[in-house]
RNA sequence: CGGGGCGUAGCGCAGCCUGGUAGCGCAUCUGUUUUGGGAACAGAGGGUCGUAGGUUCGAAUCCUAUCGCCCCGACCA
């Protein structure tokens, strides 16, 4: 929450109006637009060489990333931000569902990996270091081992249960052939959460409650995933989904009764608490058939009428694990049940890969021009383009747009560069926002400006009131 | 990790085979004219040719080693 500000004394001494200035910056509306010509921004017109998959090399394009080695990428401002705005949702889903943000680091020591027999079996993936006193440090690619630590170390009552903590963290994995820009990097943003829970019946629920909340976090970012069964690799554990987003240049082939891609959560409201509500939409989405190769059975597909099968290729974006005790009885992870004697507590862990989302959202959602962001994952409301730059009239009227959206707190990116139409269609165009604004003195002539969609390319003439109205309207149910 | 390819200006590339101290397009900078789908003209700046050895009077070019990156496969979220 915010603190009140106490009054600020009159500061009359020279010098010190830049820091007003600089605070105010940051505890106030930023005042200026934000101009592209003062963004950084570094579009690229040729395709990348290194770049194959479209999201990829559409994401180096339009300045999101700059690989710093293989499979290792910086993320610039505009990609920064959409990755911040798909964790804020992650965020927001997860609290709905009760469950606890925390942070683990990022460097671990063996130790606790040696406990859980992980540090011998992850093998080569496994990013090893050691530090000055030679002892065996790594750096993690998922955080079981910590967080059961965490969890063993302060929570010894069965009263204490149910407990999921979550994080979004960064993870490294030693991929011996990084690829596909961040869809398959070494060095990834993931969200990893653990659950703990006294019966396997409670686990369970755990399991569905991440379901239900996972489906409704991939479909604010605009897309599809399909749960599917699928196999448990070095997690261990025996249930498990993985979620799927359908995109010609996915990883994994998966078959599918065609009837699973007419469901949507939709905003249907739950409570994350009715074991039986969340059962029924695990249910509800798990019923059909949905497999990836790796667990993949022709005699039950063969099942599936033979009109409803389809084959298709699938980007892994989340999984969920409900893996027992595994990890609790490797590392003594018991709480005290009513009885007053110790029990293993059932756990399980669920991923969303992050930074690997905005590339399965671009190959779900692109053109030959550029990427096409849903409202729900825009680093920009919308674009305002400047057709006359330095006509007066047309930047008054840019700049006031940008002024109404901010004030309907709407966050705009203003082309003001000094370049022609075409050029700056273009890059709208490539970075992708979905909604823009064009203003020109002809329009202004009449009063209107050109409120265009970036997915279907439709626009229609509307007063800059009615414009920024409708842009209100559209992201009031984002 | 097996097989293959590529490192030359910010980006994309040519030059290498047949050795003689580097070029094209885009981008950048200056100026002028332009301006509703990536403008035109004039001028300018920018590269120890991945690195280290070697051969040679002379190496971007030939040889060796090494590093990096990419592709196919195996592997994997």
């Amino acid at each position: 929450m915010p603190q009140p500000r106490p009054p600020r004394k009159p500061c009359l001494r020279a010098g010190r109006g830049t820091t007003r200035q600089f605070r105010n910056t940051f505890r106030y509306k930023v005042t200026h637009p934000m101009r592209m010509s003062r963004y950084f921004l570094p579009v690229l017109k040729e395709t990348p060489r290194e770049a194959q998959i479209v999201s990829h090399r559409l994401m180096l394009q339009a300045g999101l990333i700059k690989q710093a080695s293989a499979g290792i990428y910086s993320w610039l401002p505009m990609g920064y931000k959409i990755l911040k705005r798909i964790e804020q949702i992650v965020h927001e889903e997860q609290a709905k569902a009760g469950h606890l943000a925390m942070l683990m680091p990022t460097i671990q020591s063996a130790d606790l990996w040696r406990e859980s027999g992980r540090y011998d079996a992850y093998g080569d993936e496994m990013l090893r270091i050691k530090d000055r006193g030679g002892r065996d440090m790594l750096f993690t690619p998922t955080a079981e081992e910590l967080v059961t630590d965490i969890f063993r170390s302060h929570v010894s009552s069965y009263k204490d249960l149910p407990l999921t903590l979550y994080q979004i963290q960064w993870k490294f994995r030693d991929e011996t052939r990084p690829r596909f820009g961040v869809m398959r990097g070494r060095e990834f943003l993931m969200k990893d959460g653990y659950n703990f829970d006294l019966t396997k019946e409670d686990a369970l629920h755990a399991y569905n409650r991440h379901l239900v909340s996972y489906l409704r976090t991939y479909e604010r970012m605009g897309l599809q995933a399909i749960p599917m069964r699928a196999d448990s690799g070095p997690i261990g554990g025996d249930d498990t989904h993985e979620f799927l987003v359908l995109a010609e240049t996915g990883e994994s082939e998966v078959f599918y009764d065609s009837e699973i891609t007419d469901l949507t959560f939709g905003d249907r409201q739950i409570d994350f608490d009715d074991k039986a509500a969340c059962a029924a939409v695990l249910d509800e989405f798990t019923s059909r058939y949905a497999r990836t190769d790796e667990t993949h059975d022709e005699a039950l597909f063969a099942q599936v009428p033979e009109e409803r099968r389809r084959t298709a290729r699938g980007i892994e974006v989340g999984q969920i694990f409900y893996f027992g005790t595994k990890y609790s009885d490797a590392m003594g992870a018991t709480v005290q049940g009513p009885d007053g004697k110790p029990v293993a507590v059932h756990m399980g862990s669920h991923g969303i890969g992050v930074s690997r989302l905005l590339g399965a959202i671009i190959e779900a959602s692109h053109d030959d021009k550029g990427i096409i962001w849903p409202e729900g994952v825009t680093p920009f409301h919308a674009g305002i383009v400047n057709l006359r730059q330095g006509d007066e009239a047309t930047d008054a009227a840019c700049e006031d747009l940008y002024d109404s959206l901010r004030a309907a707190g709407l966050d705009p990116l203003y082309d003001d560069r000094d370049e022609r139409a075409g050029a700056k269609f273009g890059t709208m165009d490539l970075i992708g926002l979905p909604w823009r604004i064009t203003v020109g003195p002809r329009g202004l002539k009449s009063g209107v400006v050109e409120l265009t969609s970036r997915r279907t390319g439709e626009s229609e003439e509307l007063s800059p009131g009615d414009a920024v109205a409708k842009l209100i309207a559209i992201y009031a149910n984002v």
